[in-house]
DNA sequence: GTGAAAGCGCTAACAA
DNA sequence: TTGTTAGCGCTTTCAC
C-alpha cells in the first residue's frame, strides 16, 4: 500500500466541503447533509438553503473526497474481483457484466488476474481486504479453499462466481451436470456409443460436477462405461486438451466422440485430431463447454454448451450488492442453465 | 461515491496503528515510522524497538488503513484503467500486462469498460478522478479528446496506450505505418497488384496512421492507387468488416487482396468472402492487424501484424509509475514495432 | 432547521 | 531516538 510513492504531484487542490460551506455561508455539517445525504436533507434542511448549497457545490466543482468519507464511514464503494486468467475469454465477458452492474450503483471494481496461481490468490485477496473493499467476487474458488474460508470468517461480503466451494457460500454458478447431460444426449442422438471425456481438475466444483455429470449421463443413455475413455487433464488449457487427446488416441480404445470439460481443451482436442490425420467431425466429434467468444469462428466451429457469462457477472454483482446492503441475508446462491449450441464439430457417428 | 450503501457490515474491527503502539508501549508516531516507512525507521529508530513493533504488528495482524493513509498523504496506490471494450481480446492481454506490473509495485488497477461510448468515457474518467487515483491509463483516446485534455489540465498523471492524441501526451503505441507497410510488402511479394483496404475511423490515431501508411506503401511498391479500393468502416468490428467487404465486392473494382485495419474487421472480411462463394486465400488474400488471441485458430488462420499487447500494457504501467514518481518528467512516449505473422489467409495472387 | 464538536487512522513538523 | 501535536475531509450525535 505504501507503494513506491514519492513526491506529491502538482495537482490542483481539490474543493472541500468546507470550501463549499463557507461560500454558502453555512456550516460544514449542513453542507454534508445536503450533498451526500439526500434523504436527510429533504427532511431536515430548508429547500432554499439546500438549493443554494447544491448550486455552489456545482459551480466550485466539488467532489467527495473518498478518504475522508471512507475514514468516517468505513465504506469504499469498491469491490474486488479476482479471476484465474484473463487469457480465457470467458472471463472478460464476465468482468464486463460485473463492471457494468457495479457502475450502475456507483461502485467500481478493482481487478486482479491471479494467473492460476494459488499463492498469488492469497496475496491478492489479502491485498484487497487491506484496501477495505466493500465486498469480493471470486472466480477462482477451489472446492476446499483457504482463501475463501479466510474471507468468510473475516466477514467481508463475498460472492463466488462460476465455481463454488464444497462448504456453503453465496455463489452464481452454472448447472454443470445438466450441461454435460445435454452434450451426451446430443451425441447419443447422433449415434455415438463410445464417448471419451477430457476431465478437468477435480479440486474445482466445475471439474467435479462435469465429471460426475458425464458418468451419470453415460449411464442414463446406456453408452460405453469404460474408465479408460476418461482422461484426467491437469488444467483447463489448450495444451492439456492436446495432451489428453494424444493420450486417448494412443490408447487402444475406440471412440467416436470427445467431450471436453471446457472449450479451450476442446480446441486442443481438435488440433490434435488434425495432427493425427483424423477429421472432426468426420472421424471424431468434439463438444466443448462455455461457448466462449470466437468458438463459432474456429475450424470447425465448435459445438458447445453456452453459458451467458455476461449475465453471470451481472448476477454476481447484483448479489454482492444486496449482500453489502443486507449482510444478514446469508446464502443467495443461484444456478444458471446451460444451452446446447450445435455447430460443425459434431456429426453422425461413423459407420 | 456515496453509492447505494447502508448498514455497516458485521466485519471484525481492524487493528489500528494505535493498538499496535500501545501493545508495544510506544507512541503511534514511532510505530508509524517503523511500519510504513522503512527508510526512516532504519535511520531513526533503534533496532530493538523497531523489531518489537514489527513483531507485535504481525501478531496482531495489523493492516494499514488506506483511508487514514490517503487522507493524510493524498495517495491511493490505485490506478484507473479505461478501455474501449473487453470484447476485443487484445485488451485483456493489455490489462494483464498493466495489472501485473502495477502489482509488482504495490499498486492496483480499477478497471472500466466504456463500451466504446464517448459519453460514458467522460463519466468514467470523472469517476476515477473523484476516487483520487494516482494516475490513469487510457486505451480509449481519440485524436481530439476532451477527456484527455481535461485530465491533462487537472494534472493527474496520464499514459495513453495503443492510441494517442494529435496533441502531445505520454503514450505507448505501435508503429502503425510500419505495420501496414509490412502487410503491403508481403502482398506485393506474393504478386498482388490490386489491394483493397478496409479503413477504420479516422478520429483515432490508429485509424489515421494505418490509413496513411497504406497510401504511402501502395505508392512505394507501385501498386494500384485507386481510391475506390478503400472503404471506410464505421468501427473496428466484425460487423463493419463484413459490411465493408460486401461493399467492396459489390463495386466493379477488381482486387486480389484485402488489408483490414484490425483483426476483427479481417475476420468479418473472411466471413463475407465465404458467403460470396470466394475462397480465402485462393481468390482473395486477407491481412489483419493485432494478432489477437485465437487469430491462429480461425479458418483460415489469419495473416496479421503482431503487437505484443501484454508488453504494451506493462510498458504503459511502467511509464505511469515513473510519471507518478516524477511528475516533472513530462513526455516519455514509446513506439513498439509490429511483426508480420504469415498464416493461411494470404497466398499467391491468382492467375 | 442549523451549528458545534468530536473523532475516524494516519503522517510529519517540531520539540525534547 | 522518541514523543507531542495538529490536521487531512468527512459524518454524526447532540445541543440550540
Amino acid at each position: 500500500m505504501t507503494s513506491e510513492t514519492s513526491p506529491g504531484s502538482t495537482r490542483k487542490k481539490r474543493v472541500t466541503l468546507r470550501d463549499v460551506a463557507e461560500s454558502a455561508g453555512v456550516h460544514v455539517s449542513t453542507a454534508s447533509r445536503v450533498i451526500n445525504n439526500p434523504e436527510i436533507s429533504d427532511q431536515f434542511v430548508s429547500k432554499e438553503v439546500a438549493a443554494k448549497i447544491r448550486n455552489i457545490a456545482d459551480e466550485m466543482g466539488y467532489r467527495l473526497n473518498p478518504f475522508g468519507y471512507g475514514l468516517r464511514t468505513n465504506r469504499s464503494a469498491i469491490v474486488g474481483v479476482v479471476i484465474p486468467t484473463l487469457t480465457n475469454p470467458v472471463f472478460p465477458s464476465m468482468i464486463r457484466g460485473i463492471e457494468h452492474r457495479l457502475r450502475e450503483s456507483g461502485y467500481t471494481a478493482i481487478l486482479a488476474d491471479s494467473d492460476q496461481n494459488e499463492a498469488e490468490e492469497k496475496v491478492i485477496a489479502e491485498n484487497m481486504r487491506m484496501r477495505s473493499v466493500d465486498g469480493l467476487i471470486l472466480a477462482t474458488a477451489l472446492r476446499e479453499d483457504p482463501v475463501v474460508k479466510d474471507i468468510q470468517t473475516d466477514g467481508t461480503p463475498l460472492v463466488l462466481v462460476n465455481r463454488t466451494t464444497d462448504d456453503s457460500a453465496t455463489s452464481v454458478t452454472n448447472d454443470d451436470v445438466a450441461g454435460i447431460r445435454l452434450a451426451v444426449e446430443h451425441l447419443a442422438e447422433l449415434g455415438h456409443h463410445s464417448i471419451a471425456y477430457l476431465s478437468a481438475p477435480q479440486d474445482t466444483s466445475t471439474g467435479l460436477n462435469r465429471h460426475e455429470g458425464f458418468l451419470t449421463a453415460i449411464r442414463e443413455f446406456a453408452l460405453d462405461e469404460d474408465p479408460a475413455l476418461i482422461h484426467s487433464c491437469d488444467s483447463y488449457s489448450i495444451q492439456d486438451g492436446r495432451a489428453g487427446t494424444a493420450a486417448l488416441l494412443d490408447s487402444d480404445k475406440d471412440f467416436t466422440a470427445i467431450i471436453a470439460a471446457n472449450d479451450m481443451m476442446a480446441l486442443g482436442a481438435c488440433e490434435m485430431l488434425g495432427e493425427h490425420g483424423l477429421s472432426c467431425p468426420g472421424d471424431i466429434s468434439v463438444v466443448g463447454y462455455n461457448d466462449m467468444p470466437f468458438a463459432d469462428k474456429f475450424n470447425p466451429p465448435l459445438t458447445t454448451l453456452n453459458i451467458d457469462h455476461y449475465d453471470m457477472g451481472r448476477r454476481a454483482a447484483e448479489t454482492l450488492l444486496s449482500l453489502i446492503k443486507h449482510p444478514e441475508n446469508k446464502v443467495l446462491s443461484q444456478v444458471t442453465s446451460p444451452r446446447l449450441v450445435v455447430r460443425g464439430s459434431t456429426g453422425k457417428a461413423p459407420h
